[in-house]
RNA sequence: GCGUGCGUAGCUCAGUGGUAGAGCACACGACUUUUAAUCGUGGUGUCGCGGGUUCAAUCCCCGCCGCACGCACCA
């Protein structure tokens, strides 16, 4: 007989003998959460004062007439102590019936033990949810990485401290953000995820299909697009928490749907908007964590403003030892690419060259580049959707912020003239028919959105999973996501 | 998508070309202040799935599935 089947027919005795494994509701019903009522000990104990707290027993060390357990409720765990002598015959014998995972309600008063820990002193206990798996081994915890991710439910009970801080921290990091911006008046909206056409990014999209409309649709790549369609009709700041979705790889850093926090602040510029990253940045990490300095594997790293700023070419020139400007087109980087033995993909463009070079710089600064780093002034040819930089051709006004080695924000000027945007458009349609399939879109609509006049702007993507990565020393995008992307495994039967 | 590694009890892991083990958990018993409780007794199983080699496969070979890591792609 499986352990399930153990239980199941515990289950039963137990509505044999009138008890619901289930209960609808319980009486007398909860008075302090866990750690709320060990916050009050003193006072409580002193008095002796009659107190329900609930759980789930997570450990029980049977003493012939008497019972220790642990019970654990969502914010904390504390040790019950039943007698027989005390909760009655029949209440013990139900107790004999429960099992590890089972929650439970317990009154009595609080004490101290001999052996000095403040438990809970049972007089009467209930069974308010009948478990029927065993819960995973207590000290061994739950390792196997496929199983904690699709039984997340199993890695926060098993592995509740360091799974628990991490998801805690995500929304606290990311409420932290929505104060920030909602403190300098942005104006937080929801927009499309089913779209008829896909853009603001470049990358393949998940597609779908309407049956009423009749309609191919997308789920959005990001919501770039149309937050500025909202600069358009006169918001001055918006921003969105986007969840995003790209049918692309997975690894440590990619996840197919990811969230990511786009924000577009008229009459701004690039620069203003390297101030309000850095900005928020250190803002949510302050707020939600209380520091400025976090451990990511063996490095420290330091958030403290002002991040390191350097141009896009500057960089690549002190890591890598190539001016790329010095190499104006294709031939010539490709030429001296190859000649320092860099390995690239031949068939690039002089600005996927320049992309892979900014990888190579990441591998070439070792820790050094795990601080924050502003990296800006892009070429022109990856950035459609960006305004020119006049003083420099060729350039676009851009930026990245890179935190941990990872890419965490992307930002520009954004781009408002329409002529020029449909020009990238085209040029990007051009790319598509020489087999590119992640180039983007035409979108007349946004070209036509533009021609009634978008004021000028910077806007900002961040990365939050990437974020939240960097500010709790988890390495892989899987251990910041509640349920991660899985493959489909045949589903066991009568589970 | 490619390469490497892994997949054994509920969990964490050993192990072997001769039909499978440990600790925890679990079952039964003892114990009314224990806390990795203790003591006694007893099981746990499609050894990821499918095929092949072999007298015999959990082990060797092939294919598949899943996961991890690296590369490619991307944020």
């Amino acid at each position: 007989m499986s352990e399930r089947e153990i239980r199941i027919e515990k289950a039963q005795r137990l509505r044999e003998q009138g008890i619901d494994p289930y209960p609808a509701r319980f009486q007398p019903e909860r008075t302090h959460t866990i750690p709320n009522a060990m916050e009050q000990f003193e006072t409580l104990s002193e008095n002796k004062t009659t107190v329900t707290l609930t759980g789930r027993m997570v450990s029980r060390r049977d003493m012939g007439k008497a019972v220790f357990m642990h019970i654990e409720d969502g914010y904390g765990k504390v040790q019950v102590y039943a007698r027989r002598d005390d909760i009655g015959e029949e209440q013990f014998a139900v107790l004999k019936l429960l099992d590890l995972g089972d929650f439970i309600a317990v009154s009595g008063y609080l004490f101290t033990t001999k052996t000095g820990e403040k438990s809970l002193h049972a007089h009467s206990l209930s069974l308010l949810t009948k478990s029927l798996h065993q819960l995973p081994a207590k000290h061994e915890g739950l390792k196997d990485a496929e199983l904690r991710q699709r039984k997340r439910y199993l890695d926060l009970i098993a592995n509740r401290d360091e799974v628990m801080s991490v998801f805690i921290a995500r929304t606290r990091i990311i409420s932290a953000v929505r104060e920030f911006l909602d403190s300098l008046n942005y104006l937080e909206v929801e927009t499309p995820i089913l779209q008829p056409l896909y853009g603001g990014a470049t990358a393949k999209p998940f597609s779908t299909h309407h049956n009423a409309l009749d309609r191919d649709m997308f789920l959005r790549i990001a919501p770039e697009l149309y937050l500025k369609r909202l600069l358009v009709g006169g918001f001055e700041r918006v921003y969105e928490v986007a969840r995003n979705f790209r049918n692309e790889g997975i690894d440590r850093s990619h996840n197919p749907e990811f969230t990511m926090l786009e924000f577009y602040e008229a009459y701004a510029d690039y620069t203003v908007m390297m101030q309000r990253v850095e900005d928020l940045v250190t803002f949510a990490a302050q707020k939600a964590l209380g520091k400025l300095q976090f451990e990511w594997g063996d490095v420290t790293i330091d958030l403290t403003k002002p991040w390191r700023r350097i141009t896009l070419r500057d960089a690549i020139l002190q890591y890598v030892g190539i001016d790329y400007d010095e190499y104006p087109d294709r031939e010539s980087l490709l030429n001296i690419i190859n000649k320092k033995k860099i390995h690239v993909d031949p068939n690039r463009g002089r600005g996927r060259l320049i992309d892979e070079l900014k990888d190579e710089m990441f591998r070439a600064g070792g820790i050094e580049l795990l601080q924050p780093i502003i990296l800006y002034d892009f070429p022109v040819d990856l950035s459609p959707l960006t305004k020119k930089k006049p003083e420099v051709p060729g350039t676009v006004e851009r930026f990245q912020a890179h935190l941990a080695g990872m890419q965490l924000a992307t930002s520009f000027s954004e781009l408002n003239d329409p002529q020029d945007q449909f020009d990238r458009f085209e040029d990007q349609a051009a790319q598509r028919a020489l087999g590119d399939d992640e180039s983007q879109t035409m979108d007349s609509d946004y070209i036509e959105a533009l021609e009634v006049g978008m004021p000028p702007a910077g806007g900002v993507g961040i990365g939050l999973d990437r974020l939240v990565m960097a500010l709790t020393n988890q390495q892989n995008i899987r251990e910041v996501i509640l349920f991660p992307t899985m493959r489909a495994i045949e589903q066991q039967e009568n589970m």
